[in-house]
DNA sequence: CATGAATGAGGGTTCATTCAT
DNA sequence: TATGAATGAACCCTCATTCAT
């Protein structure tokens, strides 16, 4: 827990980190290859090129390793929005621009959002898991949710069911068609989604002017 | 089990059938309770009450009960569609009132569409059992697409997107929705369902009603 | 249930009952010879001839075999005591006489008293196995106390502890002596039971003539 | 963990003592707890706050610890004894008493009888350690023989078979009712011990007094 | 057609042991 | 000396599937 040589310890350290890496990029690869349950340990292992103990070695469990993906997978999404949601000093216009270039890179995505859907039929079936990932989903959910919320804000209108649910429905449509994605047929979920979103503004009622503040403060 | 007679033949097919049809009753509810990979061939044939050796003296393997599945599900969507197909005579304000109670059923069936979620999952992994279920999706699909295009003619309005892929879209929400479930919180899925079906129809035709000026510039 | 050819539906349960009775051989087998922890459910199969599963077809687990032999070993006991039971014809000179055969038995049946230890051994550790263990035993340590009783009741003397202790020592001590067991040295293990018996007898107090009676009664 | 001063070499040398000394004790409360078989590396070295590492930096093996534990045992048994051997200028009636002092103290020891047999069982098997662990359990058995001996001395008698012998089937009898033990009965193990050595005594030398004719006919 | 014992491959997991640090 | 990540073999067990009956 001391030194002995500051950059020995770091190799070790950089060593167990760089399998632990590996096994979690060859454990994503496979999951959404194959699926979870499809997906073995042993897979998992061979493939990254390590021992089935070494898998042991740093995750306790299959589940851990879906779980520390998660964890990842999450960061990695709070990053990506955090470029729609520091928009405050945006036109609306900009931001529906934004929302569709977030929209299309979905169409690339579609492993994810394949991988996305294999986490909640986990968590559908594990509790344990379920508790974990019911923390990660409702804090994206919130995330977009504000997005959503800001969006409809600008456009000084109200949003025609709760911002959250909102957004949680966009993740369902986005998954719900990435589900569907197949070869023959190329893929509008991108497009589909803004026709949507479109939709629900042109249904929004105008808000008077008191409101937008009120659904800031809402939003907190 | 009891008459060795003349009707033999008869009987024996009667019985033949009979245990075809409690098997594949068997398995698709244990394929909703557990999913289709946690559902073993023994599991099935022990619940329904037969060996093993029946269950594959009826199916070929695991995967053609869920094919014989699917086309059951296909059937019985089919009938449930009829009454909102058959639709010629009604006002579309009966048309989405028949719609809203159509969506809130799925409030009620999400088991059905976790099942119909694997069913997507194990096409989008066996190619086999893909083209199978490739077949039963497109009609269905288009069988919504036509309720849909009656809707959007009925209302003398143009629907924003193509009456199939809007149906698509409609039942990826759906299964996306369902997947979203939990117990710690009440399902909106039906009422989402119909909120992003009044925006559509809100964007759609009279632009000059709904639209505002600005949404239609952004929308390009 | 019912019959076809009465011969081919037998030839079918021989056969099963075979499988059955080589894997419990083989199985007891390898306990006496590794001991129960260090003999594998791989061993016991291969061993025997046959695929782990074949095992899993015939045992729930490796403590099931345990208790199959656990049962069957009761039962030989069972046998091989009713000769000596039996006796209530004999003088006192001839039970002792034939204790004494008994007891010399004991010394050929050493990998019998270790495996008998192994089970006692798991006992303490697994409840499950404990309750069907304790019944087995409670009935063997019973249908030995008798026979001690019996022995006493017809020297006329009263026995020094409980007829079931008793019993129970000298399985004890049998069991201990058969752990003690080296290559280097005779086994004197029959020898020292006798040895013990007589200790006991000679320190009996001789009973008064109602005593007898009372004895038997007590044993019912 | 906190000097590295000039007495470096002193203090590493105890570190080092006390790590191994650690190591010993977690493994024998382990072993005792869960078995030989049941207790891994890591459970010992985890327990004993130490890694995987120091105990092989200590032991070689598995079985090393076993052995290091086997000494020690030994070390314990041979004090606790001395009380009991150094008994020249004592009546028979003290050695009596001490011993039933001493049997009753083995109630309070189960666990360390059934470690006991898992070191018999474990010789049984393990030739290297059956090598060793022989010469102990000489030694031991030599002990309470001379013990035994030195009891029928004081008695004036003969005893009916070789201390030694005689020794070790009171070990037998101790371990063997130790493993009888079980929660739901009281154990007689002590009370049992002093029954059969009192046998000893009555069967022993003076016929006249305590041995009937027809008995000791039947003792041939 | 139905049976279910048996197969053989593979599942997740544990463990004594090694070795670079 | 002590570390603990990694190994590789073994563990118990499950499963879809086969086949003699």
């Amino acid at each position: 827990m001391s030194q002995k040589t500051a950059r020995k310890r770091l190799t070790r350290e950089e060593s167990q980190a760089q399998t632990r890496e590996r096994l979690i990029e060859t454990a994503q690869h496979l999951f959404v290859l194959h699926g979870y349950g499809a997906t073995s340990i042993r897979d998992i292992a061979d493939k990254a090129g390590y021992s089935q103990g070494a898998f042991y070695s740093n995750f306790s469990s299959k589940e851990d390793v879906l779980l520390e993906f998660l964890r990842q997978h999450m960061e990695a999404e709070a990053t990506q929005l955090s470029n729609v949601m520091d928009s405050d000093e945006r036109t609306p216009e900009q931001m529906l621009a934004e929302l569709e270039a977030w929209a299309s890179t979905l169409n690339h995505d579609a492993d994810w959002c394949m991988l996305s859907i294999e986490l909640q039929l986990h968590a559908n079936r594990s509790q344990t898991f379920a508790i974990e990932y019911q923390k990660v989903w409702d804090e994206h959910r919130s995330e977009i949710g504000s997005v959503v919320s800001k969006l409809f804000a600008k456009l000084g209108r109200t949003p025609p069911a709760e911002p959250d649910e909102l957004a949680a429905a966009f993740m369902a449509l986005t998954h719900g068609l990435a589900l569907q994605r197949v070869t023959t047929r190329p893929d509008p979920s991108g497009r589909l989604i803004m026709v949507f979103l479109h939709g629900l503004i042109a249904s929004a009622g105008f808000v008077d002017k008191a409101l937008p503040m009120d659904v800031k403060a809402a939003h907190k």
